[in-house]
DNA sequence: GTCGTTGCAAAGACTTTGCACTCAA
DNA sequence: TTGAGTGCAAAGTCTTTGCAACGAC
């Protein structure tokens, strides 16, 4: 089915051997270091492909668009899968465990993004 | 400072008055119903205005580009806002949680994102 | 030889921006 | 009056895609 070439070898070496959370062009830059035939195309071709064979993982989803939200008070997103509904969700103990996290790795000022992906009531009955 | 412009009250009034989550396209086709003149970059503008003084939020941070990630397995993201470093995560008191929202709200095959932002150690000495 | 892969460049999608004109204060 | 705000179109950024050539099997 997929064949060993010479570019998904490089690419997938240099994914697998950093700890970094590289983008597409890092991983192209890198790749052209130790050869100069690789395009981008073939990069992002490549990463997408190792997404799907689940052995990479991508996030910072892309196809989404910039979305705004009437309620301003801190509170996180259910998403559902199929009909693309977005219903708010707070969660005080959600809330306190994320701040405990941001203090285990001293990390200050804490704020934090949820989204949580699942199939809806409605569009399991379909 | 600000003024109160025929646009800029189309396009809160619009975005106040919804549950959904819109994106800028759709508050922009709206606010066209409402006004023949009107254009998208000025939706895009007094949107971000809205962001910034607080009364509604953003969400999918358009700025990010894709990221991949060597570790296939669930596990999220602690983010310093000041550098841009990523680390990652896991805590199965934070999945269960999650999973339970799933279940509450009825969602089905629950997968989750979080990103937990703030200033990393290093940073705050800076 | 076949057909999955690649390089390249063009196209796409979403968002931002420069500029001259407009209009709120 | 005057400068913040607007419409418009062009530019920008990241990503995807079409296509002919390439090369793994």
């Amino acid at each position: 089915m997929y064949r060993e070439t010479k570019q998904r070898k490089i690419i997938e070496d240099i994914i697998k051997n950093t700890r970094e959370h590289p983008d597409a062009l890092w991983v192209f830059q890198k790749a052209q270091e130790k050869t100069s035939k690789i395009s981008l195309g073939t990069v992002y071709r490549t990463l997408e492909l190792l997404v799907r064979e689940g052995k990479i993982n991508k996030f910072y989803d892309t196809s989404a668009v910039a979305r705004f939200d009437s309620n301003p008070n801190p509170h996180h997103h259910l998403i559902c899968k199929i009909c693309g509904k977005i219903i708010d969700w707070h969660d005080e103990n959600l809330d306190k465990r994320i701040e405990e996290i941001g203090k285990v790795n001293k990390f200050k000022d804490i704020t934090s993004e949820i989204f949580i992906y699942g199939i809806c009531p409605e569009c399991q009955r379909k």
